[in-house]
RNA sequence: GCGCGCUUAGCUCAGCGGUAGAGCGCUUGCUUCACACGCAAGAAGUCACAGGUUCGAACCCUGUAGCGCGCACCA
């Protein structure tokens, strides 16, 4: 086996791996293979935008979903993790048009029309849309890249148009002319979930108009948009207001638009239960094109509905000359100048409302009537119920409660979109004829629908359709429904809910078992990473400085379940710090020489040895768990302590004694034992760290006790550690008792190093010791441990009656008292000081302790084992004081 | 307005009924033959606030404040 390097180089090994995994196959899930002894895993990978590029959200999430593969796989499963990506409709149009226009190509996307710009579009994804799937496999992602999908391909679009002919059979889709979320900027209605409510400074204007009947009688009005009020076919009062309710049947004079004759400027005063008396001046202009409420007015009282602005939220002719042409915004200002000038603007002043924004264009929307198609969302009662049932569980559930909210309180949903990249309605023309199906009818003189469906409207079949529905293929049949569902929560609605639907409508079952919600990634001060902040690092820029797994595991030490993730690069550098450490342990563990498969020597384990493989133990049984309740930094962090604090730090160091003495049965049992735990510790962090475990499991020869045909004695086909049996442990002659010593020695290291730093000398320096505890309590061994961890030069064991020169430093530990015995440079009061101090301590919890067991109330009622545990500790903080005490007077 | 979450060491967060924890940062030693991306030791906390339950509360209950999120929304 060559000599690993001095420290690791990811960037060859990462490209060297996975190269070598594509090879093998690895990662292909065979349905065929599926069986009782080999259950299925799977999962879907939330399709990214194909022209996006990777971010530090999808780190998070795709590392997440490549832990719970790889460990699936290491548990045996047949594994399926499925990638593709998304048409995402509206970003894609929109990034397309924007550089075609910057490239001087075209001014407005009609230049070209519509088929060729679809061939622009379609340009743009062949040069671009590789490149987030090359990014996902620099991170290590063992996505099946055989079926990858994406949802613009000819089957994935042929599923589309057959749920929508199957549902627009059932009657749930239909088309209508309704209030819709209209964006000016993309030209394009919205669904409701597309709109977010942003806080806005406005200003709310009153102004007054005349009531027609009764010259000289107004009423004020209050608005924050007197820009529509060439729209305003009524103005409704509560009838149950005394100040109005006598108004009702009569009109106002609306004094907006200029230029029009009298009589067509008179507008209805009505009455209606939802205006709000407490409200502005409890009158409210009903503007029925231009707000979703008044538009409902407007239908229970009958009135006219007029649109004043055109679909770019300029206004048009109906709002009269002096508005005509101007953006809504302009035109609010003329607006204002106009009731000015006509002297009937009583009052401006500043307003906090709420206003909605189209989430992707991000400039107010504008509610406006159209005609569009709308869902009315299929299996709705069994999509609420088997997550409030539990059959499909969320991770963390606090979102099962968010997500019935939002199914208590569903709306259709607005399926279609004026724009061109996305799936074409499949519903065609012919006079008054109309066609719904999956192929062009028969027939001439038929034209299809222009709009296409929201991306969603895809998005929401992907469990099944990337899986070959509507056939009936193999990897549908072993493969769904499928285990996890790894995404983050802003998208439960757009997308995780509507998967619920569409699997139970079409597939008659929920389409995963569970839902793990990712957090979000904030950066230090707290605000989401964005690319206009410029807060956002490039996550290719961090692999390159420190390697995937340093990456990964940084990510998910800090991404606790539940709570959103403050990025700091000091966690990616721990990462890689830690790979480095792993590294340089295996190369320890490969300057030893010796073959790997040396054999555990029951009667040859020392107390080091039984309680590593405790420790290990514990470490498994604890990854385990956390992994199973989706724990990731849980898992990290037990990894980390196990690995860094216990096996470097006390395990490794203290076998160097053994691997230095002449026994070579001791010998090869060391070394067996760092092999046992060193490859067990790879297995355990593979999922997270899947490169350098993969390299270190090549390189210390480990993969040779994996059989042959086993696609390459890859890691990622190791068996995932167990706990260790009864019979394992009777074997190997483990029990607590073992832990327990070698835990006493190791707090005799730390009471000697502690009398290194009080009395100043260097930890590398090597100094006599004195260890109270009698000749022959410890073995050979026991005792080489000691001296090379206390740096001890010599350790010496004396019997409790040795006296040690007065000053002689002293620590207690469980094997009894530690002596530093300091030539010429002994100071009694310095020493006098130190144990006063600590005998003041002492006196402190022991004093703590026996109140407590003073307090009757305590003794009476605490439950028989804490009430031990106190005697036990009082005991034993007892024993510490007069130890002190007697160490106090015997310097005099 | 309704709902949810958070508030623990300078920072990021664990702990969720029985002696306050980790990583980073900080301080002090150390070129100890795997590793200075390291080793060793250390300082550092009225566990947001106020009540309550309990022998005992960071942890359970009630309320308050601050921060964040979701839903709804009155022009």
């Amino acid at each position: 086996m060559p000599e690993l390097a001095k420290t690791y180089e990811p960037a060859s090994v990462e490209e060297r791996w996975y190269a070598a995994w594509l090879e093998q196959g690895c990662f292909t899930a065979r349905p065929e293979r599926v069986s009782d002894q080999r259950p299925a895993y799977s999962i879907v990978i939330p399709p990214p935008n194909v022209t996006g590029v990777l971010t530090l959200g999808h780190v998070l999430n795709n590392t997440i979903q490549d832990i719970l593969a790889r460990r699936a796989r290491m548990l045996g499963k047949e594994v399926l993790w499925l990638p593709g990506t998304d048409h995402a409709g509206i970003a894609t149009q929109t990034v397309v048009e924007r550089t075609l226009k910057k490239q001087g190509v075209i001014r407005h996307r009609d230049d070209l029309g519509r088929e060729k710009f679809l061939e622009k579009v379609w340009e743009w994804k062949d040069k671009h849309g590789g490149i987030i799937i090359q990014q996902l496999k620099k991170l290590g992602a063992s996505c099946d890249w055989s079926r990858e999908r994406f949802t613009m391909d000819p089957e994935y679009s042929r599923c589309v148009s057959q749920v929508f002919v199957e549902l627009y059979k059932k009657g749930l889709i239909y088309r209508g002319k309704r209030m819709v979320n209209w964006c000016p900027v993309s030209l394009t209605a919205l669904s409701d979930e597309e709109v977010t409510m942003k806080p806005q400074n406005s200003t709310m204007f009153h102004f007054r108009e005349e009531v027609a009947e009764l010259p000289g009688t107004w009423l004020t009005i209050a608005t924050t948009r007197p820009e529509v009020i060439p729209g305003d076919t009524a103005v409704a009062v509560n009838p149950k207001d005394e100040r109005y309710a006598h108004l009702i049947g009569k009109h106002v004079i609306r004094p907006l638009p200029v230029n029009l004759p009298a009589d067509q400027k008179l507008i209805p005063i009505i009455g209606d239960e939802h205006v709000d008396f407490e409200f502005g001046t409890g009158v409210l202009k009903v503007t029925p094109a231009h707000d979703m409420a008044d538009f409902e007015i407007a239908q229970r009282h009958n009135l006219p509905v007029i649109d004043v602005m055109n679909p770019d939220g300029t206004m048009n002719a109906l709002a009269g000359e002096s508005l005509v042409g101007l953006d809504r915004f302009e035109a609010r200002n003329v607006a204002v100048d106009r009731l000015r000038e006509l002297g009937v603007l009583d009052k401006e002043e500043p307003y906090q409302n709420n206003v909605g924004y189209s989430e992707r264009a991000d400039v107010p929307i504008e509610p406006r009537l159209s005609e569009q198609w709308f869902l009315k969302y299929p299996s709705v009662a069994e999509s609420k119920a088997c997550v409030a049932e539990g059959r499909m569980k969320f991770f963390p559930d606090r979102w099962a409660k968010v997500y019935d909210h939002w199914m208590e309180n569903i709306r259709d949903w607005c399926i279609s979109r004026q724009l061109w990249w996305g799936h074409r309605v499949p519903v065609w023309y012919r006079g008054d004829e109309t066609y719904c199906g999956i192929d062009a009818p028969e027939g001439d003189g038929w034209t299809q629908d222009t709009d296409v469906l929201d991306t969603w409207f895809s998005s929401w079949l992907w469990p099944f359709a990337t899986m070959g529905w509507p056939e009936k293929t193999d990897t549908l049949a072993k493969f769904y429904p499928t285990t996890d569902l790894v995404t983050g929560p802003d998208i439960i609605f757009f997308w995780v809910a509507r998967m619920i639907m569409a699997g139970h409508e079409f597939m008659g079952e929920l389409p995963f078992r569970n839902v793990y919600f990712t957090g979000i990634i904030r950066d230090k001060q707290g605000r989401k990473m964005s690319k206009s902040l410029g807060n956002s690092p490039d996550p290719l820029d961090l692999i390159a400085k420190f390697g995937a797994d340093a990456l990964r595991f940084g990510v998910m030490r800090s991404a606790p379940l539940g709570t959103d993730v403050t990025y700091d690069e000091k966690n990616v550098e721990l990462g890689r710090n830690f790979c480095t450490k792993l590294w340089n342990a295996a190369r320890f563990r490969q300057m030893q020489g010796g073959e790997h498969e040396a054999e555990i020597i029951p009667r040859m384990l020392t107390a080091d040895d039984k309680w590593i493989l405790l420790q290990l133990d514990r470490a498994v049984q604890e990854v385990t768990r956390a992994l199973e309740q989706y724990r990731f930094s849980d898992a990290t962090a037990t990894l980390y302590r196990f690995f860094w604090s216990e096996f470097c730090d006390w395990y490794l160091e203290a076998s160097k004694a053994a691997l230095t003495s002449d026994d070579d049965a001791r010998r090869s049992t060391t070394l067996a034992v760092l092999d046992f735990v060193l490859s067990h510790t790879l297995r355990l962090f593979h999922p997270f760290m899947p490169f350098i475990t993969e390299e270190l499991w090549h390189g210390l020869g480990y993969c040779d006790d994996m059989p042959a045909d086993q696609g390459g004695r890859t890691i990622m086909n190791a068996p995932w550690p167990k706990p260790l049996t009864n019979d394992e442990r009777h074997y190997m002659d483990i029990d607590p008792s073992h832990e327990e010593f070698a835990q006493q020695r190791y707090e005799v290291v730390n009471a000697g190093r502690g009398l290194r730093r009080d009395f100043n000398i260097a930890s590398s320096k090597r100094v006599r010791f004195v260890l109270r505890c009698g000749a022959g309590y410890l073995t050979e061994h026991d005792h080489a441990v000691l001296e090379l961890l206390l740096a001890a030069d010599p350790l010496d064991l004396a019997d409790a009656e040795w006296q040690a020169p007065k000053g002689t430093p002293v620590a207690l530990t469980p094997l009894g008292e530690l002596l530093l015995p300091l030539e010429g440079l002994i100071d009694a009061s310095a020493e006098r000081d130190r144990l006063t101090k600590e005998i003041a301590k002492v006196e402190q919890e022991l004093g703590k302790v026996r109140a407590k067991l003073a307090d009757t109330n305590f003794a009476g009622k605490v439950p028989p084992q804490v009430l031990a545990e106190h005697r036990q500790r009082e005991e034993t903080w007892a024993q510490k004081l007069e130890q002190f005490q007697r160490m106090l007077e015997a310097l005099g």
